[in-house]
Order: structure tokens, then sequence, then C-alpha cells
DNA sequence: ACATTAATTGTGT
DNA sequence: ACACAATTAATGT
């Protein structure tokens, strides 16, 4: 118990350390609450009331939309360090999410309770800041991730999609089928299964069963 | 250890 | 896109 208390402030301290002022770091680690899901874990699902916003401590979060048939689109990743910037807005006008998180691996993270975020948007200023920024990267990751939907080959977009996965799994090793490669690049199998086969005989990753080496990207 | 089944991947049309 | 073969993992007997 203590060294789980430990880990978490420890945790806490490397990825939000330098962001927060230090009655506002002493704050959230007093209120909020600590939580963790595994890999394929729901964070938050479309139509969910937001309760809380999540500070993410460890691990990664996959964002994305779904359109009226149920068809996927990935819009970006969240990493450690980050927020999902999209909840404050619908946090403040009590709007319900518009996304869904998937835990992409392991992933720990702090809740803050929505009563608290207007009290320290007010109160703090490197709250504000920190909202600010982190509403910023969000907008120009979708901008990203916009751009290559509309013209970038699919091609391009798999090797892309390979060098983020390899940057948030921390490991060249990645452990993904076929299939889900294609749910998320909006896709069927069948074309990526292809386009692996390709990039492996130019010698840039190795294919096994669920699972992919990049070596050479 | 073996057989059966399901899931995943490879390839041709 | 569809169909099917081949391979591998999972499960039961």
């Amino acid at each position: 118990m203590e060294n789980r208390t430990k880990t978490k402030q420890d945790k806490f301290h490397k990825c939000f350390g330098p962001v927060f002022e230090k009655e506002l770091y002493d704050e959230i680690l007093e209120i909020g609450i600590y939580n963790d899901i595994n890999k394929g874990d729901l964070l938050i699902d479309i139509g969910d009331k937001l309760t809380y916003i999540p500070l993410i401590l460890q691990g990664a979060v996959k964002i994305i939309r779904e359109d009226h048939d149920g068809e996927e689109i990935l819009l970006y990743f969240l990493e450690r360090g980050d927020t999902c910037a999209i909840s404050f807005v619908s946090c403040i006008n009590l709007k319900k999410s518009i996304f869904r998180g998937i835990a992409e691996r392991h992933t720990e993270y702090i809740m803050i309770p929505i009563t608290k975020i207007e009290e320290w948007m007010v109160k703090y200023k490197s709250f504000r800041r920190f909202i600010i920024d982190s509403y910023h990267n969000r907008l120009i990751e979708m901008a990203e991730t916009i751009e290559s939907l509309t013209f970038m080959k699919l091609d391009e977009r798999l090797v892309k999609y390979l060098e983020a996965k390899v940057k948030i799994m921390r490991s060249k090793n990645l452990q993904i089928s076929h299939q889900e490669i294609a749910t998320d690049l909006h896709t069927s199998r069948v074309v990526i299964s292809r386009l692996l086969k390709t990039l492996e005989k130019l010698h840039k990753i190795e294919l096994g069963r669920q699972k992919i080496q990049v070596t050479n990207l």
C-alpha cells in the first residue's frame, strides 16, 4: 500500500511535476483518484456522460470516432503526460462524449472530478495553460490526421501508423493483427496484409502471427 | 498425444 | 472485393 502510493506519486511527478504549480500539484494528489485499465479496456465511450478528466501517467489510449454505420476512424493517440482535451469542453458544458477511448496497453491515470475543473481554471494559471496547450496539441494532431486521410496513399499511411505505434508502445516489437490495423485505418484486412508483405520484402519489417517487428522503417 | 475448431494470414482471380 | 488455402493457436478428449 505504501509502495503503491509512492509509485503513483513518482509517476505523477515525472509526468506533470514541472507543469503544475505547487499548490495545484498537492491538490491534485489529494483529490485525484488513481485508476488503471488493461489493454483493450474502454476508458470512455461515445455518448458517455463525463464525470471526470483523466491525466495519463503511463500507457496509451486510442481515440476513435464512429460514424452512423458504426464505422470507426482513428483520430489520435494519447500518451503519458496527455489528457483528453476534448473532455474539458464536454465537462464544462455537460455534453456527452463524442469520442471513444480504448487502452492500447496497460494504462494508468488520475481522475479529476468535473467539480474541480472550473474552480482550478480560475484559481491556477498553470492549469489554464495546461488545458490550452493540450487542446492545441490535439488540434494539431487531428489536422495531421485529416491531412493523411486526404492526401496520403494507403501505403504511406500504414508506414506512418506503424511509426506512431512503435513510439507509443515504446517497442519495435508490435503485437497486433492485420485486422486491427485495417479497422484503425478504415480499410480491409486483405489490403493491409498485402502492403505489409511488400514492406517485409523491402526488409523494413518482419512479420509473424500477431506480431510485427519493425526493423528498418 | 491427438483431433477438432477457431482465428489469422497469404494469394489468386 | 471475394473466395479459398495454409498456417497457427486454443481447446477438448
